[in-house]
DNA sequence: TAGATTGTTAATCGATTAACAATC
DNA sequence: TAGATTGTTAATCGATTAACAATC
């Protein structure tokens, strides 16, 4: 693997979609591919395939194409899959509680390891075998476990007080379901923004404006 | 509003922020911005937002900037959430249920209209006060009703014939939560992805290579 | 070997940034 | 009017595509 530092976003924001193409071709018993074929199938170039697997390394071989096993190895070796990180969630509502019961983290480079949520209601209660914590316990449980990066599912008026206290108390990534840019007042941070109301906006446009 | 066709993904993708922080502004009381002033908060440069706003039209005054809210609601147009387009939702499941209860569709140019899914033991059951019905009755309500949309969180293999069947019944985008590329199989959709997966493993990569 | 396909360099295309005349 | 800021054109930068020598 070369050249860790400096890959563009562009690139970035592609490998997974890689890695999700080679996972299928792999169950489906293929084992070798040409970045042409691979191209054609997901509706790419074979340059750009090509480029952005060099950003990396060369996987591939002249005249022969990419193992795809192999490839897709390598791809979530680049992506970090095969170290899990340690994940807790904070906002047990309807989206925490989907998240929890419907992302597979393990799959994905993490592991969650615990639920918080304000409302004394809820601690105790397990979901997916882990119980729901009172946010009380956030402090203590962060000092012994030392969780990377907290799953934010919270109001948006929440969410930057207490991605201050996290990023205190070690975390170093946030996967924000929340309605705020917590990219702009963290910088130091990794953010991953899942904005609903962007997508469906977006969806909107697109409607609107169909050819 | 000039050059309906043809705007670039770049600049569509940026509109729902825009109108995002500009509702923001509007709340906090701030009548006025300039093209500098909003830059700064949102992270970009001053030419890009005027460039953006130019491929659609002239909203700002030389010397003196944008109306706040007068901007928001030409985006709000722009982006056509001042016609509700009617949405079905199909698959119950933790993810939509929670979608059903949590995302602000009327907002965001939508109006859901009707919950479907194929678990016969789910049927009749009432979310935020739309009944659940079975999915066979699903080509009558679609001729009676007439969605435009459809929000599929169902799982990979049901989303292709699922949409195919859908889009005879005039449906014409998706909102997808599943984890397929409709887009490839029916371009002539509109079609807003919501990869859960590929979020994540994003943000696995930005952990395993922060500096 | 001949055919195929990579890795990589060069060319093109598009998006972002800078500059500035127009004008409120 | 003078100062500010837009709309818009020109310059730059980066990403995608094309081309091709290297090589399996």
């Amino acid at each position: 693997m070369r050249n860790q530092a400096g890959i563009s976003d562009s690139v970035i924001r592609r490998l997974p979609r890689y890695y999700r193409f080679l996972d299928d071709l792999r169950s489906s018993g293929v084992t070798r591919i040409s970045s042409r074929e691979l191209a054609a199938r997901m509706g790419l170039t074979a340059s750009q395939i090509r480029q952005d697997l060099n950003c990396f390394g060369e996987f591939g071989q002249q005249g022969y194409g990419y193992q795809v096993e192999q490839l897709k190895t390598e791809i979530g070796k680049i992506l970090g899959l095969d170290s899990l990180k340690k994940a807790i969630l904070i906002g047990v509502g309807n989206l925490g509680r989907a998240v929890t019961q419907h992302i597979r983290f393990e799959t994905r480079g993490f592991q969650l390891i615990g639920l918080f949520d304000q409302k004394e209601s809820l601690t105790g209660q397990v979901i997916r075998s882990l119980p729901v914590r009172h946010i009380s316990g956030l402090d203590e449980f962060c000092r012994e476990n030392r969780p990377e990066v907290a799953v934010l599912c919270i109001p948006r008026e929440a969410a930057e007080p207490l991605a201050a206290q996290l990023i205190a108390l070690g975390v170093k990534g946030f996967w924000n379901f929340s309605h705020s840019d917590l990219a702009l007042r963290f910088p130091g941070a990794a953010v991953e923004n899942v904005h609903f109301g962007d997508s469906l906006m977006t969806l909107s446009y697109q409607l609107t404006n169909l050819p």
